[in-house]
This record gives structure tokens, sequence and C-alpha cells, in this order.
RNA sequence: GAAGUUCGCUAGGCAAUCGCUGCGCACGAGUUGCGUGGAGGAAAGUCCGGGCUCCGCAGAGCAGGAUGCCGGUUAACAACCGGGCACCGUGAGGUGACGGAAAGUGCAACAGAAAACAUACCGCCGAUGGCCUGCGCAAUGCGGGAUCAGGCAAGGGUGAAAUGGUGGGGUAAAAGCCCACCGCGGAACUGGCGACAGUUCUGGCACGGCAAACCCCAUCCGGAGCAAGGCCAAAUAGGGGGGCAUGGCGUGGCUCGCGCCGCCUCCGGGUAGGCUGCUGGAGCAUCACGGCAACGUGGUGCCAAGAUGAAUGAUUGCCCGGUGUCCUUCGGGACAUUCGACAGAACCCGGCUUAUCGGCGAACUUCCCGC
RNA sequence: GCGGGCGUCGUAUAACGGCAUUACCUUGGCUUCCCAAGCCAAAGACGUGGGUUCGACUCCCAUCGCCCGCU
């Protein structure tokens, strides 16, 4: 059903939504640890790499805060998700972000997104 | 011009490209195209109050909680408006949990004589009575002393607080003992819906403080929450042991009442997907009228987020504002800037509280200068 | 969304509204040839801001932080 679509598009498809695809990928136990992010990753066998995301409310008080790596997080997936392995990603972030600058946090995801290792 | 006070508004703007999402339309029916909408003044904290939904009705009592000068506004409130009183400010104005201590119980360390019922440490007096004593023939006379009986609470000192204050009279010394004014209590009258205020008379000083100590009084409050609640689909599972049925469940602090009839527990087993509620409402704008105002009534127009691993964004350019450096013909200009607050809807409203770079407007106050 | 609890020396804890307790730790001294142990002494705290009260860790209000529970 999904299909691979051109383009930077970012629908519902490309995203994680049940718990159950949660669970499985955090279940595969492949990470990728950066400074302030963590990617855990697992192949999913669709035509096009898709996104979930965490953010803990113990590292990041406000809303206002979460919301704002979370949006990092999806520009950045968005425009390199035509060049990425067809995994299932979960971008988790481990560590406070209060004094990171916007450039540091979408260095530190850049880096990690480009040692993902590509699908057999 | 400076310094303030109060009230209100605003929350950088425009464009391009790449995205997310609600709704509508279209057809070639694609997870396609076009159009259109898409965070806040606090969306926050969850401190109050409601709507809505379910608990049969939302019932009674107790417990518990809330409110607490008066009047009004409101769906309701701990909110708001107007007023009274007290305090703060030169003023515009601001602040106030502001009922009751002559119903009761309790508390006050240390200091101090004494901490709530009266008392007397240092003191003052010693008129009167007694004592000692001088004058005197003597007296119920005239003096002196200050051990006693006794009188006093003025002054001192302690404390957060000490039994009205100031002045005068008065006295042996004193004292509301008496008087004037102030304060306080009571009564009457006047004004006000009322809180309260004013005037007059009167009492002769009582009735100290703390109720954000227990408490009393008045008024109010049933419980749970949109994960409430409803609908659809799929699947199925019955059973065994024990317990209670003056029992169990609804029911939530307790009791009663009301409703239902099996219920609880252990063993073992199963399910947890979609739709709805979901945004048209105590709604917004504006006009008129009533009201000092909060607000109300009526007319007209408008529809303005609805996500669900959770949208409302990113990049670039120009402008605006700030900051820094440099230049200046003092008008300003050039360059740089990862400088542009606090912060993100989750059923919806009314408040409160807290966070917040700045900008704008109106009214008023005080001071200075000029005319 | 709803509800409950806790913030006290560096650490762990007590405290009727009236001088903030105790232990460990730290520092100094005594003791010892030296260390340890022991003995003696000292320093060090009421999350923050208001209010009530003569006086607040304690009572009230607000706020900040932490922990826990239900759904």
């Amino acid at each position: 059903m999904l299909t691979a679509h051109a383009g930077f598009g970012f629908r519902r498809a490309h995203r994680l939504h049940k718990t159950d695809e949660f669970s499985s990928v955090f279940a595969f136990k492949r990470v990728l640890r950066g400074r302030f992010y963590v990617v855990h990753y697992r192949p999913n066998g669709l035509p096009s790499a898709r996104l979930g995301l965490a953010v803990a409310k113990k590292l990041v008080r406000h809303a206002n805060g979460r919301n704002l790596l979370k949006r990092i997080a999806r520009e950045i997936f968005r425009l390199r998700r035509e060049g990425l392995p067809a995994c299932d990603l979960i971008v988790r972030v481990h560590a406070p972000t209060a004094k990171a600058s916007r450039a540091e946090l979408r260095q530190d995801l850049q880096q990690l997104l480009g040692r993902l290792p590509s699908v057999p």
C-alpha cells in the first residue's frame, strides 16, 4: 500500500503510529547514539523509511521545547527520507538540550542518519 | 519638561520555495489537483466556579469543606462593580481573610511585683488609731519621729502587651474622687435599602490581646469525570476450589433512604479496533436603549483550530525594531548580529494566579520652567 | 484528566508557636613512635516570597522543585 512517493513529502504513512510498531523497533535493539539524539532502527521491508519520535518530559519540561525538538527531527527526516534505507526509525532524546542551539541539534541528527547501515 | 498613578490595546511585517493538517469542490479516483481555514494573552499552573455526561430522583442527617463589612452584577464563584470603615501615599491613587472575645475551652517563652483576677517589688503617705518622744500642772491641747495597724497606685522598672489619655481641681498621699477636652460604652433622634455616619443626652471607665488556636454564628456545597458517556464491528468460555447470604452491588467519608439480585475471592483463560462525543457557544463584531459601574435588554451582521506517537513548521530574501563597531556634513549612514519575550490548544466556558523582550494610546496627579 | 505526599547543616533524621536535636562526615586539640579507635571542642541547615502573631521550621496564602497513585 505504501508507494515510494517521490519528493520531500512526509505523510501519515511515513510515521509510526501504534504501540506495537514502537515496541518492535525498541525490541530490535539497534541503536546509534549521538550527543543529544538517539536513533533506534529496524528494517521494515517497505519501500520507504518511517519515523517515530519520543521526547521525555523529564528531559524537556515544557511542551514548547518538546515540540521544537520534534520539528527539527521531522524536518531533517523529511528532507533526507529519499536517501535513507527502508527502516523504521525512532528518534529519541537522551540528554538535556537546554543549552544546545538549533544548529548543534541539527548537526547531531544529520550525522546520526548518515551512520545508518544500508539494508541488504 | 521630569517623575508618577490608573485603564486599555498589541505581541514584528511582507514575499518565494519545500512541507503538515481540518473542511469544501473536482475528476482521469490518485493516499491526485484546486480553493479555503489553522495557537494564546496567558493556550500554562489546576487555585476556585459553572455548563455537559453518567451515577434511578439528587433525597435526609452527621462528618468534612468553603465563604465571612454592606449593596449590587452573574449560569455560578474565593471573581467583578459601587459604597462604608481602617491603614499607606503630598497627590492621582493603592492595600485590607474586615463576623463574634459580656457561649465556653485554651494560649502568652524570657523578663517582670503582677499576664487576666486582680495584685503591690522598689516606692508615696501615715490624715485616723496605736507606739516612742518634746512643750505643758493638766486636757479631748500644740508639735516631732516613722516600728505597727492602715491608706494609695502618682512615679520607677519589665515586657509585644500592665486595668483609659492630657490638663486642672482635690488630698496626709492618692485615685474618674470631681471638672474640661479626647477616647470608650449605652440610649434616643436624623440621614442612608444597608454597612455606617452625624447630633444630642447619658454612664464614670467597666468589657485587655490572640479566633490564618479550638470554637460559635450566618450562608453555601451529593459524587465522579470527555480516558465522562454513547454506538458499531470482531472474538469468546464455560468451569473448578473456598467464603458470605441479619448478605452483596449501585455508593464515592459514615448512617439512613432508594434501586438491583446473587456477590466476593483464588486457580486457569480471553479482549482492549473504529466511529461518535468534538466544536455554533453563558460565541464574536457593531449599533441603540437602561444603569455611576460591573452588567442587562433589543436590533443587524458574521462563523473564526480541531490534532490523536499527537498538525499549525523550515529555509532564504527584503523591511521594521534592538544591540555592537566604524564613519559623519550631527540630519544620519555603513557593516555585523544562531538579537526579536513568555510560551503550544487536547470537551467547552467565567475568573484567579504565575511567566513575559518590548511597543502604542487615553485620562489623571505632583514638581519645575516659559507665556 | 483527577488525586495524594514531601522539601531542615555535606548526608540521614528529630523538634507544644518561644535558644533548631541527634548521628555520621569535616576541622582543630588530646592520646600514640605513627595510623586507626577513643576522648574533648568547633563549624555548618529550616526550598523561595508574602501574610497572621509580641514571636513562625511549625499557622495561612502564593510559588518553585521532587516523589507517588488512579484512569
